[in-house]
Formats: structure tokens, C-alpha cells, sequence
RNA sequence: GGCGCCAUCGUCUAGUCUGGUCUAGGACGCCGGGUUCUCAACCCGGUAACUGGGGUUCAAAUCCCCAUGGCGCUACCA
């Protein structure tokens, strides 16, 4: 059934999004495949933007989608071509279709002209699937099909087919969610005397509750795990993860690996869920290989949202505090958030830190002999600074807890940091000395009885 | 409703095509322990699955049928 190019034919792919929104994980997914495949036979990836909906397709969304696929780091060969710029390409095959009976116009008056419409196929429709084998369609699960409608612009399986041929794609490699409409398609090429490429009908991608993956899950598009400082290689490893393994146990791939290790029959039938927290486990295993200095710059512009404009950023100061931090953070929007304090007078306080350590008993008394002490201290590194807190825990006879907690929400402003001496001595002494004055004075909203609904 | 797809730990998956080597492997998460100034990381240990029922076979997670469940499509949207 369908058309079978040799092995000498170059393979050629396509992804082909609708620009009426943001780049989809579930697009993204399906763009990487289509480029992994390509990349992996030495073909040509094609970007085509499906825009016929003239009234939902916005160019901001082209250049979204376009800088997204960009930023992920997939390249394309060809493209990208708008259909919108091809509409009397599918005019003149619809015509065509019209003069040899294939399709005839409708008599019912809806636009300004009537629609063309393919007549229903005879028999059954078999498609050969790449991943799902045979699978054959009764004659009626196809019916008449709109090519052309009354505005004058195409339908999607229209202009998706004659596109197709005319970019000679040899492969097809899309969600199931067009399974559906392969059988139509098949029936097109039929009638437009053009070559049927092969097909290759990938899972769809779910929410944690089993339904299609979609806003009301939280973050869904590229765009949003960029903003959160996902890294492009960590979500492109996590995505071909997602209804393809490579068959042994690896599973942190450079982009090269994935490439090498890449074939279509080593993709699953079943949909998946999309688990963030798997994705936030694999940023950071690129977090550790990458250079402390290398992820601080990059999470530069993330300090913005905590305070500290990057102006304000020295670029020592933060590679120190992503060397402290260590892999204490999962994404880039969480390493800013846990280094924000680095940068500013006074650290933002959590509330329920503020109110299990610094209420403690003795808490104001101890807070404020550190920052006595400390004060006369001439060098503040964490070997200067280590002895004067363990001699007044030995003084004090208490846990060592009983000082350090209280002090790391006075310096910090939360409950968990690095080590207290480095963290402490990166800040300053004299931003430290004054955290530690002000702390016992903070009267925290949220602190007392009914402090919480509050609002008026 | 009709048509189609799918079905292994909570999640991603290996194993299914080419039945035995699977008392079902790995990873995320979770739980416990170690380390420790907290947290993270790390190390050790643990939890947890072949949807159900019928066949076929000496033997079924693997092959067949039915049921059930989930999902998709059912537009002059893409």
C-alpha cells in the first residue's frame, strides 16, 4: 500500500506545528524524533508552519515556536515554509481533482464559493505503520473530504498531503492523535497520482491523571521549562525518554549518543506520562557535569525575580555560591531563589524557618553574642569563623544545632543552606553581622494567631 | 454512540517480534539506615508490576480469543 523508497533514497522528515499557540512538550517531542531519525540516516529535517486557520495563526507564535525548536537545539535543513504563502499550490491540485472527477464542488452555499469536496473511497484502507504494524480501516471510516473550503483555503489533510508530496517526504513521523487521519491521507495521495510516504505514528505524551497533557497540568510548553531554567539538553534527553529507550540502561544521553542509539522500531506503542520531577532529577545530573562557572552565568538573569538585578551580580561571587550550593538545586529558577541572599542587604525570610529556630528558647541571647564575637574577627573565612561558633556551643553546653539553626535563618533566611562557615563567609561579615542584629527584631506576618486570613 | 489505538512496579521503561536463561532487570519517586551544623549530594538496604478470563503448548509477561479499562479520532480546526 504504501510507497516504499529504496534504501538508496535519502530520507527526508518534517515537523509541521500549527502556529496558534506555544510550542507544545508534546510537539517538541515530536519534532526530535522526526530530527533524531534525520540525523541518525543522514536525511533532511523540513520546517513547514501549518498556518492555513488564518484566523487562529498569529506570527508570534511562528517566531516562538521557530526560537523554541532553535533553543532545543534542533536544526532544520529546509524551511521554514508557510502554507500560507502556498495556497494557490493546493488551488491548482484541487482543480485538477475537480477536472478529473475525483472531487466534486458542493451545493451547499456557505462562502463565497463552494467547497471541494473528495468523493469516498470504494474499499478498506490498510495503513503499514512503522510503529504500530497493520492496521486496516473499514470502507465506511472514510467518508467525503473537504479539500478546499468555502473561504478559499485548504483543509489541513488537504494541504498537509499535497505538502508532503511535493516536499517529497519519505517518512511521517507524528503523534497518534493523527492516526486517525492517515487513512484519508492514504486516499489523497491516491487520488493525487503522488507517491504515499511511510508512517510512523509515535504515543501521545499524558498528564499524571492519564488524560492528553494540557495546560491545566501546569507547565506544557518549551517556553515554561525554559523560563524555569530547564537545561535544552536535559529536556531533550528526557523527551526521547519518553516512548523510546535505547534498548540497555542507559539513561543520561549527550545528543550524539542519542542520535547513534536512535531507531524507529525501538518506539513504544503505549502513551506516557510526562513526570516532572524525573525531568528536575535529570537537570541536575547536567547541573553536576557542567562548570560551576558556566552554570552561573546562566542563572544570572534568574536572580531578577528574587531581587537582584543583573547588574548587581558579581560574576566570582555567584560561580562561589553555585561551587557551595553544590546539587542543592534543580533548575536554574531554584539556584537563584537558594543564591539570592548572596547578593542582597537582607535575605527574604521563610516564615515557618523564622518561627521554628528563632523562637527557640535563647535564640535572641545566642544570635546576638555571634555577631559580637564575630565582629572582631580581622579575616572571615570559614576557618576563622568555625571556631568562634563551636566554642560558644562548648560554652553553652547545648546541641551544635542549637546556634548553627538559629544563625542560618538569621544569615540566610531559611532553615537549609550549605555549610554555616562558608555560607557565612561568603555573604560577609558585614552583611552578616547586620542579619544577625536585625533577625530578633523581625516581627514576621504569618507569625501569630490568625495572622493568616488577615487580608483586610 | 461509531471507528481506531493501547495495556509490565505510583511514574519512565527492559523483556514480547524470534515462548524456556524472568523466583521479571534498570531509573525517578517513596521508605529506612550511614555521613552530618541543616538541607542536598553520595553510599547501603527496602517498597512495588506482567488488567481479568479463557485457550494453544511439556512450558506463556511473551502466541490466539474474549472481557474490562484508558486514550485518540469522529469539523468547510490543525
Amino acid at each position: 500500500m504504501n510507497a516504499n523508497p529504496s534504501h538508496g533514497t535519502p530520507v527526508r522528515v518534517r515537523f509541521a506545528p500549527s502556529p496558534t499557540g506555544h510550542l507544545h512538550i508534546g510537539g517538541a517531542r515530536t519534532a526530535l524524533f522526526n530530527w533524531l531519525f534525520a540525523r541518525r540516516l543522514g536525511g533532511a529535517f523540513i520546517l513547514r508552519i501549518e498556518d492555513t486557520d488564518l484566523q487562529r495563526s498569529t506570527r508570534a507564535s511562528v517566531d516562538a515556536i521557530v526560537d523554541n525548536i532553535r533553543w532545543l537545539g534542533l536544526d532544520w535543513d529546509e524551511g521554514p515554509h508557510l502554507q500560507s504563502d502556498r495556497f494557490p499550490l493546493y488551488a491548482r491540485h484541487a482543480e485538477r481533482l475537480l477536472k478529473e472527477g475525483k472531487a466534486y464542488a458542493s451545493d451547499e452555499k456557505r462562502g463565497s464559493r463552494p467547497a471541494v469536496i473528495l468523493r469516498r473511497p470504494e474499499g478498506g484502507i490498510a495503513v503499514d505503520d512503522l510503529v504500530h504494524g497493520r492496521i486496516v480501516f473499514p470502507a465506511d471510516a472514510v467518508g467525503d473530504l473537504v479539500l478546499m473550503k468555502s473561504d478559499g483555503t485548504p483543509t489541513y489533510n488537504f494541504a498537509c498531503v499535497v505538502d508532503d508530496a511535493e516536499m517529497r517526504i519519505t517518512h511521517i513521523i507524528r503523534g497518534d492523535d493523527h492516526l486517525s487521519n492517515t487513512p484519508k491521507q492514504i486516499r489523497l495521495y491516491a487520488a493525487l497520482g503522488l507517491p504515499t510516504p511511510l508512517f510512523a505514528h509515535v504515543p501521545l505524551i499524558m498528564g499524571p491523571d492519564g488524560s492528553r497533557l494540557s495546560k491545566r497540568h501546569g507547565a506544557t510548553s518549551v517556553g515554561q521549562f525554559r523560563e524555569e531554567g530547564i537545561l535544552p539538553e536535559a529536556l531533550v534527553n528526557f523527551l526521547a525518554l519518553l516512548g523510546w529507550s535505547p534498548g540497555d540502561d542507559r539513561e543520561i544521553m549527550t545528543i550524539k549518543e542519542l542520535v547513534a542509539a536512535f531507531s524507529l522500531d525501538r518506539v513504544n506503542k503505549k502513551s506516557a506520562v510526562f513526570d516532572t520531577r524525573k525531568l528536575e532529577w535529570l537537570n541536575m545530573q547536567y547541573f553536576k557535569r557542567k562548570a560551576p562557572g558556566e552554570v552561573a552565568r546562566m542563572a544570572v538573569p534568574y536572580l531578577a525575580a528574587f531581587g537582584v538585578p543583573p547588574g548587581a551580580v558579581q560574576a566570582d561571587r555567584m560561580e562561589a555560591a553555585v561551587r557551595l550550593l553544590g546539587e542543592r538545586f534543580r533548575t536554574l529558577r531554584d539556584l537563584a531563589d537558594k543564591a539570592h541572599y548572596f547578593f542582597t542587604d537582607f535575605p527574604v525570610v521563610d516564615p515557618k524557618a523564622f518561627r521554628r529556630h528563632m523562637h527557640a528558647a535563647g535564640a535572641g541571647g545566642i544570635l546576638s553574642e555571634v555577631a559580637d564575637r564575630i565582629e572582631r574577627l580581622a579575616e572571615f573565612t570559614p576557618d576563622s569563623i568555625e571556631p568562634v561558633i563551636r566554642g560558644i556551643i562548648a560554652a553553652r553546653g547545648v546541641k551544635p544545632g542549637e546556634v548553627i539553626q538559629p544563625v542560618r535563618v538569621a544569615v540566610s533566611g531559611r532553615a537549609e543552606t550549605p555549610g554555616i562557615f562558608e555560607t557565612m563567609s561568603l555573604i560577609g561579615k558585614e552583611r552578616v553581622v547586620a542579619r544577625l542584629r536585625r533577625a530578633p527584631l523581625l516581627d514576621l506576618p504569618g507569625d501569630g494567631p490568625g495572622a493568616e486570613g488577615g487580608g483586610a
